[in-house]
DNA sequence: TAGATTGTTAATCGATTAACAATC
DNA sequence: TAGATTGTTAATCGATTAACAATC
């Protein structure tokens, strides 16, 4: 309870140890080391340590860590403890995976409403969910106690998205529209930007030989 | 031209650089200073100098930087001067998105052929392309260029699928699944993490008060 | 007890920012 | 010339890693 602040890669990292931890955990796999940890995850061990020291003492020294209580711990840390209502705006294509992708169920984040600036889509369904206008997210995120929104609109509309989003009391976005959104104070966006990762992919294909590093330049 | 070696930071913002200078291009506005930049992109104007003098002297004092001519030059250091084949392996909903979304095209990165596992759906259309047996992959990686791999298929079959790129002689992977992949030396691996982004939006949620870091522990 | 592994401090490494001379 | 903005060095800040005492 120490009121140190935790610096974002910590945080980043948090959802990687939970999502492996989960796998040990339905193997029967009760006990885990910071170096078993690192080698999986392609980690410093001593960083997962200090990672997981930051929240508390969660190993046991001699022992190693115990997998479900770790998984707890973890959880609470990230307030993945009661379920987080989530809406999502725009049913392109993306959105319509990101729908059906209901992994974040057993995360305790949940899409409870879905939106489209189109309004020929109105009424129709995704995974079991009705497909509202627009003029509908503000009534629909306070009545639904929604606190985080998906945007996967075009670029162009995203900003506008996120200000409806912001204006309707959500406190997280998360942006797949490639580019970049200026957020209020106290709303914290997260950017899912896959063509730059794929562009910057890019960079490190020419090596033939085998060399990982960009060369030349 | 100098041996220097560039941080993969840098990397990872000159597709952000690029997109946004590729707005301006479209908007014929034909000058932009690092002081502009910074403000739409939310990063500090130093940086964003410092990161393109890395590659040459491509500003002109007192003037700012020739969007058009450092668009040319990004695209040039990212290697996107030239098309990159890219074959996608997973065709659930996710891939079919990515397979329709074509923006890589104005980028030369360009889905060229789709592979799945399940062999029921051997032979259907997407986006044009014909989907593919896995037993296909290694020909059709070799026989089409293809360098680029992106990975759409469940986490329990990723690592699985990108030994399969890697021994096909693919250099980069995009990894869309859940897990951390381990690659061979000389090849690139990025991760397009969103429920890790999405989960870690979370622990950002819980300040009312508008306080936008985590506090209390 | 002997072996293992944590939690934590100190050392290192890397990335961001400030400041300013150079110059358009 | 005066004003603006780059390229770059130096200063700061933050994150990673090594090392080891504490202890299970």
């Amino acid at each position: 309870m120490k009121p140190i602040k935790i610096s974002e890669a910590v945080v980043r990292r948090l959802p990687i140890y939970l999502r492996f931890l989960n796998e040990l955990s339905v193997s029967n796999i009760h006990t885990v080391s910071s170096q078993e940890l690192g080698e999986k995850l392609d980690l410093n061990p001593a960083q997962i340590r200090k990672d997981l020291a930051y929240f508390g003492e969660f190993g046991r020294k001699g022992v190693g860590y115990n997998v479900d209580y770790l998984i707890e711990k973890i959880r609470q840390i990230l307030k993945l403890d009661k379920t987080l209502n989530v809406a999502l705006v725009g049913t392109g294509n993306l959105g319509r995976a990101l729908c059906n992708y209901n992994t974040y169920i057993k995360d305790n984040m949940k899409i409870v409403a879905v939106f489209d600036a189109d309004e020929s889509k109105k009424g129709s369904m995704i995974n079991r969910l009705t497909v509202q206008p627009m003029n509908e997210l503000k009534e629909t995120v306070q009545q639904l106690d929604i606190s985080v929104g998906i945007i996967t609109v075009p670029a162009a509309e995203a900003q506008n998205v996120a200000d409806q989003f912001i204006a309707s009391g959500v406190r997280g976005i998360l942006n797949f529209a490639p580019v970049v959104l200026k957020a209020a104070p106290g709303v914290r966006i997260h950017h899912a930007d896959f063509t730059a990762e794929l562009l910057s992919l890019a960079y490190y294909m020419d090596s033939i030989n085998g060399s990982n590093e960009g060369d030349e330049f």
